[in-house]
RNA sequence: GGGGGUGUAGCUCAGCUGGCAGAGCAGCGGACUUUUAAUCCGAAGCGCGAGAGUUCGAACCUCUCCACCCCCA
């Protein structure tokens, strides 16, 4: 039976740190107390060895014999992923490895099923994904991976807080799904007798709070969008929302590409990395480019949206776009660029500048019509960011709402609604403000250099397994 | 939704133009006073994702279905 807890004096890590100099051979007379898991097992007669593995993310061997070892019949017994606690003098022993000669030890918890094989590990996707607690001791890349992610979320909020940003919680449940083009997830209040919607985006409501004079906010929202799986896509994901008063789209695109500049230095030492093979120089300042400037170098055309509807249409149907006869120049434009040109762009490029039409909560653009002040941040032909200077006008919010909720009507369930709630908030005076939306996810596979987001998920949405 | 790939022991995998299902590791039993994926000996374990078909004979061929991965919409 195990003990209910068991006190340690040090782990594998610090052990490792402090006494890696000894000679071979040498003992020094301190005990210590150590737990974790066993890795690897050697029995030797009369004498017996096992590498134990602890939340330190280091292993430390511990070194048994029957002579000096309490239930040394017991300890030559155990298995490979067995929680094993143990108390010894630190020795380094003849052949050079730094172990733990233990004089007592307890089981802490025995397993019932292995750990897989002990040089191949977890391979299989879907076990690794299904049960993350084998995948992460079978596999320390996948250890690594998430500590990193933690490390990540911790020096994005503590980076953020320097620069005079509080960290806020809004709903999840939304009574009327907005801030993003998406189709969300329904649920349904009992005792409000209420549908209600898992939040797509907490844009609007990060937004009343700047109304109400929280000049600079952010969250890091567990969002939810009813879409299919990718390599790139999970149900539930995180994302980085923060809103600047008094700034405008250009004053984020400086903040992001430092934000992301800072988490790689603090991760890698450098901001020059690579990704998947190909070198990526996360380095500020990032090149800023219009839609219109990388179209033109992708796909050897030129769109703007005020050129003719039909010239559009044309070009759009030669690049593969399937063309709605609702589409308009700003959507044409939009579908030319991600057909042609995102997936292409290396980046980082900050992609300025988003008709409109496509862009419902996004600030008129100060000098060209029909276009909104709005970035994407492209990495590795990803989507990492979006942005704009916000839309103030209430007015105008209440047109552009309209819009969206007739294609909504028309059957485009991605499409927004009206939100009177948020319109009311606007009435009573947003000041300029600049909003960033980043996906975590997104983040850490680069950082991380992982090409599938299942690996910076712990817990990847999966089809209920069934015998 | 379309295309491609995968599915064999707890894990990692092999299994040829159809011919009696295998290995290593793990687990179990045993030997061994300094091992390092320890080694050695022994016994056991899978009927091949599911179902149907072709065949004297199917893990291998055909069909249907299921799951997972990748690419595309």
């Amino acid at each position: 039976m195990p003990p209910y807890r068991f006190e340690t004096t040090t782990n594998a890590a610090a052990l490792r740190a402090e006494y890696e100099g000894l000679a071979d051979g040498e003992e020094t007379g301190n005990v210590v107390t150590i737990a974790g898991r066993v890795m690897l097992h050697r029995g030797q007669g009369k004498l017996a060895f096992a590498t134990l593995r602890d939340g330190s993310g280091g292993a430390v061997q511990l070194f048994a014999l029957a002579a000096v070892t309490e239930n040394f019949e017991g300890f030559a017994k155990i298995s490979l992923g067995d929680w094993v606690g143990a108390t010894g003098e630190v020795v380094k022993t003849r052949t050079g490895e730094l172990s733990v000669k233990i004089t007592t030890w307890e089981m802490l918890a025995e397993t019932r099923r292995g750990f897989g094989d002990k040089w191949n590990g977890i391979t299989d996707v879907d076990t690794r994904y299904r049960q993350r607690y084998v995948d992460l001791w079978a596999n320390p890349e996948t250890r690594t991976v998430f500590l990193q992610r933690s490390k990540i979320l911790s020096l994005t909020r503590r980076w953020l807080e320097d620069q005079g940003f509080i960290e806020v919680e809004t709903p999840v449940f939304h009574p009327i799904p907005g801030g993003a083009l998406a189709k969300p997830f329904t649920t349904h209040h009992n005792a409000l007798d209420m549908e209600l919607f898992l939040r797509i985006a907490p844009e609007l409501y990060l937004k009343r709070l700047t109304v109400g004079g929280f000049e600079r906010v952010f969250e890091l929202a567990r969002v939810f969008r009813n879409e299919g799986l990718s390599t790139r896509h999970n149900p539930e994901f995180t994302m980085l929302e923060l809103y600047q008063a008094y700034g405008d789209y250009h004053d984020v695109m400086a903040l992001t590409e430092e934000l992301v500049a800072h988490l790689a230095m603090e991760l890698h030492g450098t901001t020059k990395l690579t990704y998947g093979a190909r070198d990526l120089d996360l380095t500020p300042p990032w090149r800023r480019a219009t839609i219109t400037e990388v179209v033109q170098e992708h796909a050897g055309v030129h769109v703007d949206v005020q050129m003719p509807l039909e010239d559009l249409r044309r070009i759009a149907a030669e690049h593969g776009v399937e063309v709605q006869p609702h589409h308009g120049p700003g959507k044409l434009m939009l579908e030319i660029y991600e057909k042609t040109t995102e997936a292409n762009l290396w980046g980082p490029v900050f992609v300025m500048d988003y008709p409109k039409e496509v862009s419902p909560l996004a600030r008129d653009h100060r000098d060209v019509p029909e276009m909104v002040e709005r970035f994407e941040a492209i990495v590795a032909g990803r989507e990492l960011g979006n942005a704009f200077t916000e839309l103030l006008d209430p007015d105008e919010q209440r047109a552009r709402f309209s819009a969206q909720a007739q294609q909504h009507a028309a059957g485009d369930e991605e499409a927004m609604v009206m939100d009177e709630d948020y319109l009311r908030a606007l009435d009573y005076g947003l000041p300029p403000t600049a909003g960033l939306g980043i996906g975590i996810d997104r983040l850490v596979m680069l950082l991380t250099d992982t090409q599938s987001i299942r690996d910076v998920i712990l817990f990847p949405s999966l089809r209920t397994e069934r015998e």
